[in-house]
DNA sequence: TACTCACAG
DNA sequence: GGCTGTGAGTA
C-alpha cells in the first residue's frame, strides 16, 4: 500500500496549496560564489582561474579555483595575494564616481595593486552592484521559462515550488521510454486520473516496477543505501531532480553559471541541501532519510534561516542545548508535540529574565517558536513560496571617508550618483515587467558624527513617460539643501563631514503600460485631487513654497514665491561658493563631475546675470565669482 | 510615521 | 567587513 492518496497528489497541482501535500516538492538552488563568477564570466576567465571579487580592500566572494589556496571572504586583498603566491586574479566591482550618474569597470585597476595611480579610492568612488543585478535576472527568466513557482530568494538564490511541473511530468509526459512492457502500470495510473474513476481520500496503487528504474539527477542522500524508490514520494523527487537538472545544465549552457541545488519536501530542508554539496551539484534528501541527515550531519541550531543570529544564540542559552547545538537535542528532548517546549520556554525565559543573556526573546514569541523548533528538527516546517511585489523600496548608499563629503557640494555630486542609480535600476524594472513603475517618496539620509537627519518629500511629480534621473537629482537636492539650511544654516557650525549619505525611493506605484499611459495619468491626477489625503500632499508641497516667505537670516520678507524661490537660491549659491572656495586650496577635490554640476548650475540660470552684481560679487572679493553672480539678493 | 534592531546574502 | 534589502517592534 502506498502511504498516500489521490488527494495527496492532486493537492501537487494547486499553486497555493501544494507546499502543504505531503507528496510536496520543493528546491532551492544557489549560484556558487555569484559575484566571482559574474568577474569570472565577464572578464573571460575559466571556471579554474582563481578570481575574487574585490571591493576596495576586501574580497567579497572567492571563486572555488581560488578556495584552494585557502583564501576565504575575510581576507584581505593583500593578504589573499600572498597566500595564493599572487596567482590570485582579483577582479574590483564596477563603480560610480562622485558626480557622475552611471557606473563603469576600470578593469586593471584595483586596492590590491600598489602602485597608487591604479587605485580605486574609495573616498571618490561609489561600488555598484547593478551588473549582478543583471546577471541575476538573467538567471532567473531561466527559472521562468521552467515554471512560473519561483520565488526569488535574493539575488543569488531561488526557491521552486515543483509540485505542478512534478505532477505534470508523472500523469502526462514522457518519463519512461514507451516500449517497455512494463510502462502499463503508469498508463494505468493516468488511465484512472483522467477518467476521474478515483476517490480523493483512497491511497494510490503501489508504485510500478518500472517506476522504480527512475533515475535521480544529483546525489541522494542516502547513508544506509537502502533502495532509493519505495513509494511515491519519491517518485516525485526523482522527477524533481531530473527538472532541476535540466534548468541548472540550461543556466550553465546558456549564461555559464554553476550553480548548487537541494531538492526536498520543504524549504528549510531544501536550503540544507543546497548547502550540502558546492559547487555544481544537487542534493536530494528524500522524505525517508530526512531524519538521518538533520541527525547524522547534526546541524547546529544557528545553522538553519533565521536563528543566525541573537535569536539562534538566545535559543540555545535558553534550552541549555550541550556544546554542539545541534538540532538533534530538540527532537530527542521534546518527542511528543510543541507544548512542552512552549512550556520550558516560557518557564525558562522568566528564570533568565533578571539576567543579561536574553534581550530578543520574550513570553509573546514563545508559542510560535516553539511551534518552529518542534517542526524545524523534524524537517517538516512547511512554508508556501513568498509571493514577493516587484519591489518595496530602493536605497542608494554611500559610507564616506573622511573627506569624502564635506559640503553640500559633494553631496549633492553623490546626490547625482545615487540619482543615476536609483534610475537606472527602475528603468530595468520597467522593461523587466512591462510596467511603469513610480516612487511616491524619497527619503534622504545624512549622517554626521553627531546626528542623522532624515528629510522626506512629498508626492513626486512626474512625467508620464516615468521617471528620470534629474527629476531625483532635483528632489535630493532639495531635501539637501534643507538639512544644510538647518544644521549648517547662518552659524557656519560643523555639521560636514558626513559619515554617510543615502538615498532611498520607496512607495511604488506600478502602472499597466498597456493601458494609454496619458489616460492612466488623466484618472490619477484626478483621483489625487479628489482624496482627502492627496489635498494634504498638495498643501504640504505648497506650504513648502509659500507658506513663509521670510528670510530669518536676511530678515527679509518676500511677496511673492517666485521671489522668494530666487532668494533661496541665492543662499544655496552662497554656500557652493563657500564651499568652493573651501575646496579650491586643493582643487584636486573637485571631479570633474562637480565641475560639470557648476558649470550646470549657471546654464540653468542664463537669465539671471546681472552685471552690476556680478561686478559687486567680485569686488568683494576672494570667493569665486562665478556661482554668486546668478543669483539675485 | 519615524526610527531602531535583527537577519540574510 | 562593507553594502543592500526586508520585516518586526517600539513609541
Amino acid at each position: 500500500m502506498s502511504q498516500f492518496t489521490w488527494k495527496d497528489l492532486i493537492q501537487l497541482n494547486s499553486n497555493d496549496k501544494s507546499y502543504l501535500s505531503p507528496l510536496s516538492c520543493m528546491a532551492h538552488v544557489d549560484v556558487n560564489a555569484f559575484f566571482a563568477q559574474a568577474e569570472q564570466i565577464r572578464c573571460g576567465y575559466t571556471r579554474d582561474d582563481p578570481v575574487v571579487c574585490v571591493q576596495w580592500n576586501s574580497i567579497i566572494a572567492v571563486s572555488y579555483a581560488a578556495r584552494k589556496y585557502g583564501i576565504s571572504r575575510l581576507d584581505t586583498i593583500g593578504s589573499a595575494m600572498e597566500k595564493s603566491g599572487n596567482k590570485l586574479i582579483p577582479i574590483h566591482t564596477a563603480v560610480f564616481k562622485r558626480g557622475e550618474d552611471y557606473w563603469k569597470y576600470h578593469d586593471g585597476c584595483g586596492s590590491w595593486n600598489k602602485d597608487k595611480t591604479k587605485r580605486i579610492p574609495a573616498n571618490l568612488y561609489k561600488v555598484s552592484l547593478d551588473p549582478y543585478r543583471r546577471e541575476s535576472r538573467k538567471i532567473f527568466r531561466i527559472f521562468r521559462k521552467y515554471s512560473d513557482r519561483v520565488e526569488k530568494a535574493s539575488v543569488d538564490e531561488v526557491f521552486l515550488d515543483l509540485g505542478k511541473l512534478c505532477f505534470e511530468r508523472l500523469l502526462t509526459e514522457n518519463i519512461l521510454s514507451e516500449g517497455s512492457d512494463n510502462f502499463k502500470g503508469l498508463k494505468i495510473l493516468r488511465e484512472v486520473f483522467q477518467q476521474g474513476e478515483y476517490n480523493l481520500e483512497s491511497t494510490l496503487p503501489l508504485v510500478p516496477e518500472e517506476l522504480k528504474l527512475l533515475n535521480f539527477v544529483g546525489d541522494v542522500y542516502n547513508p544506509e543505501n537502502t533502495p532509493l524508490i519505495e513509494d511515491w514520494d519519491d517518485v516525485i523527487f526523482a522527477i524533481g531532480s531530473q527538472i532541476i537538472g535540466e534548468i541548472r545544465k540550461d543556466i550553465e549552457d546558456s549564461l555559464g553559471f554553476t550553480t548548487s541545488a537541494g531538492i526536498a519536501r520543504t524549504k528549510y530542508v531544501t536550503k540544507l541541501g543546497s548547502n550540502f554539496k558546492k559547487p555544481d551539484a544537487q542534493t536530494i534528501i528524500l522524505n525517508k532519510f530526512v531524519q538521518d541527515f538533520l541527525d547524522g550531519e547534526s546541524f547546529d541550531i544557528t545553522s538553519f534561516w533565521t536563528f543566525g543570529g541573537k535569536i539562534g544564540n538566545e535559543i540555545c542559552t535558553i534550552l541549555k542545548t550541550p556544546e554542539t547545538h545541534s538540532i538533534k537535542f530538540i527532537r530527542e528532548n521534546w518527542p511528543d508535540g510543541p507544548q512542552r517546549l512552549h512550556n520550558y520556554l516560557n518557564e525558562r525565559i522568566s528564570e533568565l529574565s533578571n539576567s543579561d543573556e536574553i534581550h530578543t526573546l520574550d513570553s509573546s514569541k514563545t508559542e510560535a517558536l516553539s511551534r518552529k523548533l518542534y517542526d524545524i528538527s523534524r524537517g517538516q516546517f512547511l512554508l508556501p513560496l513568498n509571493k514577493k511585489p516587484i519591489v518595496k523600496s530602493m536605497m542608494s548608499n554611500k559610507n564616506m571617508r573622511k573627506d569624502s563629503c564635506c559640503n553640500i557640494i559633494h553631496a549633492i555630486s553623490w546626490i547625482e550618483v545615487f540619482s543615476g542609480e536609483l534610475t537606472a535600476r527602475i528603468k530595468e524594472l520597467e522593461q523587466e515587467y512591462s510596467k511603469l513603475i513610480v516612487p511616491k517618496t524619497v527619503v534622504l539620509l545624512a549622517t554626521t558624527l553627531k546626528k542623522k537627519v532624515y528629510r522626506k518629500s512629498g508626492h513626486f511629480v512626474h512625467s508620464h513617460n516615468g521617471i528620470t534621473s534629474k527629476d531625483f537629482i532635483q528632489v535630493g537636492t532639495k531635501l539637501m539643501q534643507d538639512i544644510d539650511n538647518e544644521y549648517c544654516g547662518s552659524s557656519n557650525s560643523s555639521f560636514y563631514p558626513l559619515l554617510n549619505l543615502s538615498m532611498t525611493i520607496s512607495n511604488f506605484e506600478i502602472f499597466d503600460t498597456n493601458k494609454t499611459i496619458v489616460d492612466m495619468f488623466g484618472n490619477h491626477a484626478r483621483i489625487l485631487t479628489k482624496t482627502n489625503n492627496s489635498i494634504q500632499e498638495v498643501n504640504e508641497d505648497t506650504q513648502i513654497e509659500s507658506n513663509v516667505l521670510f528670510c530669518k537670516s536676511c530678515n527679509l520678507n518676500f511677496e511673492t514665491n517666485k521671489g522668494f524661490q530666487e532668494h533661496k537660491d541665492f543662499h544655496v549659491a552662497q554656500k557652493l561658493s563657500d564651499a568652493m572656495n573651501g575646496i579650491s586650496e586643493n582643487s584636486k577635490n573637485l571631479t570633474v563631475g562637480e565641475r560639470r554640476l557648476l558649470l550646470n548650475k549657471k546654464r540653468k540660470y542664463p537669465d539671471r546675470i546681472s552685471p552690476k552684481f556680478n561686478k559687486k560679487s567680485k569686488e568683494k572679493g576672494g570667493s569665486t565669482p562665478g556661482i554668486l553672480s546668478f543669483f539675485k539678493k
